[in-house]
DNA sequence: TGCAATTTTGCAATCGGTTGTAATTACTAA
DNA sequence: TTAGTAATTACAACCGATTGCAAAATTGCA
């Protein structure tokens, strides 16, 4: 910028304005300057301006994917959650640093914030940490968590309505006349809590109630969910349909019973969550439920920047309009 | 850091020098600096340091994946990729900052290194901008692109041997007996081309060659993969196998296929390329290629830490002992 | 033309660290 | 005790922008 202020023969300060389009600035001199900096290629130094203006113009997004977990990395959601976060961020003109935890006690997300890395940050999942989230303290009002709802939480969450998705499968499954419907998941993860919550709760409206022996525990692996439902078929517990907590343990769902010599879905009827992208395609009986992840990247990053300029936010936000969703649902069934 | 330097009662440049753990600091001093340090939570402030340091301590990772590019953001080689470098940089305590370009002429790569935001820049795939790449010119020695070796790349290339891979799948077919092999995939692409090129060297070897009208051409989408398998099977070209571009391009080969009534692996192999997480159970099918993502990341952020040191670094790099696997391997063909 | 009002530009402090060099203190040995 | 050396610590410049305020240039009006 010292460099331009020469060839311009003007001070750095008129730089600066000139590149910032201020209008302290006379217009010929602004062309000027711009003309010369694009000429001569040259681009702001963003660590000099970072630190004058106390911002780094970059959000940071937390995966809290760490070995141990078993919910996988190449689990689609993750990566349609980064695009996401990353496309809104950038309309704002913000950068977007990723951070993936080495381990679930691991608090990377503060280093980001206080050292002033990233002017805010977006934390994917609550999965295990609900109790570190809460503690976190003075840096809450730079955060924004994606997760089920839940009482406990006095950070801002957003997800969408878990609950409602649970009672759009139970009905899809119960008006296509399934009864005995098995939950694969893990229900001590609060998005998946809500979820079941939605199912039990349309069954008890139809006077029936879900079976415990029917409760098939997961993580987000597709591995353990295949041979957890190849453990069901081999059980004494017959059923009709099962309700999966994600779309990768849909899928999964879908060819353990096939392997079983069962057909989907005449002889179960499977049903995912989130609508990973080709999961349609993919798996032609897989009927899924459409979290719009994109809306709900937005929704995020609108909310993490305005917490960020001062504004108060909701405590909790829902993005989605839910959508049951799969290109055999009306013939599959 | 200021209120710690009164706090302790020396200068601040010692409490810089402490907190660096540098040697010319007493170690007394130094621990009660650190004691009181830890104690009031006090963070470094990465701004102003990186502004002094000339250096960020942060890589840029481009992931090219424009509406328009078919290659579909949820592909999960990209996260695959993501998470390993992330990996990678983290255990050299480097962050990562993630960029994905709006369109295929934009040039944001170049805005995160000449503004200092990133030290360095990981380019996954030439896709279509092999011409741009080669005009880095200056900021060539700070970045490295994932991709398929070619000859006129004069930056640093690194990627798996994907002839070599192309051979292992044309191999591992004749092997079982299939000569009418159908290739799905975009062989502009450098990747790909060298797939094909592998897959034929072996049909030439064994005095056969690849028939021109099962060359399938398809963008790294699954719907239009699929739909151009349906159209295949329609035709009346026959086939016994498909050597697809990718693992998602694999899978949704296996569903057209089976959708017109023809069983794989017996009327049709199928193999895919990429051996993503699970693909081997979601589609029981697939037999694939393992490029080794994980360690393909960790020689990238290697080799580009090497430049960003100054030292010389090979052109081109091939990480991985390329592996054809699948549960399927043995019994399915 | 002269002077006030308005634009435009320059000066200099500042953001919060790092680091070369000078100054101080501590230690060693005569 | 003291000179001489080594170990610590302090001073001050610097990284490259932004911005409040003063100075200079331009404009408008009498």
């Amino acid at each position: 910028m010292s460099g331009l202020a020469k060839l311009s023969g003007v001070d750095i300060s008129t730089v600066s304005r000139a590149l910032n389009d201020s209008p302290l600035v006379k217009s010929k001199t602004k062309e000027h300057i711009l003309k010369l900096a694009s000429e001569t290629g040259y681009a702001i130094n963003a660590r000099a301006r970072n630190l004058r203006k106390q911002s780094s113009q970059t959000l940071g997004i937390v995966i809290p994917v760490y070995p141990g977990s078993h919910q996988n990395l190449s689990d689609p959601f993750f990566l349609e959650m980064i695009g996401a976060v990353s496309q809104a961020a950038s309309k704002h003109d913000y950068d977007l640093i990723i951070n993936v935890p080495h381990s679930p006690t691991e608090i990377a997300e503060q280093r980001l914030l206080l050292s002033g890395k990233a002017d805010g940050l977006i934390i994917i999942g609550q999965a295990g940490r609900t109790e570190r989230l809460k503690s976190l303290g003075d840096v809450a009002d730079r955060i924004v968590v994606w997760g089920g709802m839940t009482d406990e939480a006095d950070y801002t969450l957003v997800g969408s309505d878990n609950f409602a998705g649970g009672r759009l499968v139970g009905q899809h499954l119960t008006d296509i006349g399934r009864r005995n419907i098995a939950f694969l998941g893990d229900i001590t993860l609060p998005e998946v809590r809500l979820r079941y919550n939605g199912l039990t709760s349309v069954l008890a409206g139809l006077g029936g109630e879900f079976a415990p022996s029917l409760m098939i525990s997961s993580s987000f692996d597709g591995q353990e969910a295949y041979s957890k439902i190849l453990d069901l078929c081999e059980s004494a517990n017959s059923f009709d349909a099962i309700f999966a907590a994600s779309d990768v343990l849909g899928i999964a769902a879908i060819h353990a019973v096939q392997s079983k010599g069962l057909r989907v879905p005449d002889d179960v009827a499977v049903v995912g969550y989130d609508n990973i992208g080709q999961a349609a395609m993919i798996s032609p009986g897989l009927t899924t439920i459409d979290q719009n992840i994109a809306l709900g990247g937005e929704i995020m990053v609108n909310a993490l920047l305005d917490k960020i300029a001062g504004k108060r936010v909701h405590a909790t936000l829902t993005p989605t309009n839910l959508v049951i969703r799969g290109s055999t649902l009306s013939a599959s069934f």
